[in-house]
RNA sequence: GCGGGCGUCGCCAAGUGGUUAAGGCAGCGGCUUGUGGCGCCGCUAUUCGGGGGUUCGACUCCCCUCGCUCGCCCCA
């Protein structure tokens, strides 16, 4: 490698594919605005134990995927791998949280040290809902409305929403024991992988995408028989909920989502076009962490949106370029002049103008108007200087020639007249 | 971190040991020194991701390296 180049992982977005994103983040905000959520930024940069402590030790992202450095004040600091975790502690911070409910929204990059693959880079961007101090259900299917909802809007099809209950920690926690005494029976069944998850963190085993393992498990005790009667009667009411709003989902027992903080609700949204990141959408609620966090006990849902993926789901059709409406044809230093005096002020009367700079015989830079698919090409030649004149010459129809008209240059109000009709 | 596939012009792509590395798109110039969409003609890779090796000779074989891609792990 002579040149310089990326990082691995980390991506270059081009115009073409930036007027992509900018379609989708500006739906986002749309769906964001009218549901009265508010954005927050908060650093792509935190102190590391942020993240350790809010999203666990022993999960991946932390325990081998943290872009993590030493700062010139020797403080151990990691580049965002998720949301929430800033979420949370800039709300406690900021003492937003004795304001009331906070609905929020956030949007930008995050960073894991994974090996790229199809929906996956080391810089890769979400698009994120939290809301805090809410614990009703309404708020649960509400907010797993709003992402339902701005993916509906994308036109995605074949989109998949499965649900869960995680129960309590308490729940959690004697699902945890049930699970492990009877994977034990069958521990020499189970690979090395599954082995170590067993010790680690057993319920991860139950997302495994091995065949052998998922059909030991069909025997397997599910979360849902040790659930208490509060958890159930939780779950019941926010599937009757998403009953009456006509959201479609399917209940996956084994859907367990790995970050340490989630109870009760846990929920993903998932495409078969995907291939293995199939994910698009992922979250749940968290009513520990804020104060595991140091805040005062709040209850919290949230999720987010891989943007990355989302691209990837979305047609080619979805996206229509957008094409100069107003190409200056011109010749000529003093005429180049006049072209980009004219093209500020059709810009500020908001027309898309592009001028040739090419100096070039007027034939070529006909043929360039034409492939830029503008409506209007305007002329500024010697001829047109002399008679203090621009030529508007209409591109569109079938006829080569639909007809010309001179306009003083001068005669702003008329050339934009014209270049509307 | 582990395993499979791949890397020839801005993009797509032929070539798989032997004289000048096809072709298409895009770009530029011309046919037509001031008027478009078609057509025709020309130009555009001293070089095959990078480095080393084998060979009289390598884009073609071998090794290393970088990157991409698919899967595992994990997650959005």
């Amino acid at each position: 490698m002579t040149n310089l180049q990326s990082l691995r992982g980390m991506i270059d977005l081009l115009p073409s594919q930036a007027e992509r994103w900018q379609k989708v983040e500006a739906l986002a905000r749309n769906h964001f605005r009218r549901a009265g959520l508010g954005e927050i930024r908060t650093p792509l940069i935190e102190h590391t134990e942020l993240f350790s402590r809010g999203i666990g030790e022993t999960t991946d992202v932390v325990g081998k995927e943290m872009y993590s450095f030493i700062d010139r004040g020797d403080r151990s600091c990691t580049l965002r791998p998720e949301g929430t975790a800033s979420v949370v502690r800039s709300v406690i911070q900021n003492g937003l949280l004795s304001q009331g409910p906070q609905r929020l929204w956030y949007m930008g990059p995050m960073f894991r040290y994974e090996r790229p693959q199809a929906g996956r880079q080391r810089q890769f961007h979400q698009i994120g809902a939290e809301f805090f101090g809410l614990s009703s259900e309404i708020s649960d299917a509400e907010i797993i409305s709003i992402a339902w909802d701005f993916l509906n809007d994308l036109g995605l099809q074949e989109l998949t929403l499965e649900i869960n209950s995680l129960g309590t920690t308490e729940d959690r926690k004697k699902y945890r024991e049930n699970l492990v005494a009877w994977l034990e029976n069958f521990s020499e069944q189970l690979d090395d992988q599954s082995l170590k998850q067993l010790k680690q963190n057993p319920l991860r085993i139950l997302d495994s995408k091995k065949a052998h393992i998922q059909e030991l498990l069909n025997g397997a005790p599910m979360i849902g028989e040790v659930l208490c009667q509060r958890s159930q009667d939780r779950f019941l009411n926010i599937q009757s909920i998403l009953n009456s709003l006509g959201i479609p989902f399917t209940i996956n027992q084994k859907l367990v989502r790995g970050l340490d903080y989630y109870c009760h609700t846990a929920f993903e949204i998932t495409s078969k076009q995907l291939g293995a990141q199939a994910t698009v959408c992922g979250g749940g609620r968290y009513d520990g962490l804020v104060e595991q966090l140091g805040g005062p006990a709040t209850p919290s849902i949230g999720w987010a949106i891989g943007l990355e993926r989302l691209l990837i789901l979305l047609s080619e059709d979805y996206f229509k370029k957008e094409v100069p409406e107003v190409y200056i044809v011109n010749k000529g230093c003093k005429a180049q002049i006049e072209a980009l005096k004219l093209a500020r002020d059709l810009r500020k009367s908001n027309f898309l103008v592009d001028i040739d700079y090419s100096g070039s015989a007027f034939s070529k830079q006909f043929k360039r108007a034409n492939r830029s698919n503008a409506s209007w090409a305007v002329v500024i030649g010697d001829q047109e200087l002399l008679q203090k004149e621009v030529r508007l010459k209409s591109l569109k129809g079938e006829t080569i020639d639909p007809g010309e008209h001179f306009v003083k240059i001068s005669d702003l109000n008329q050339i934009i007249e014209r270049l509307r009709s």
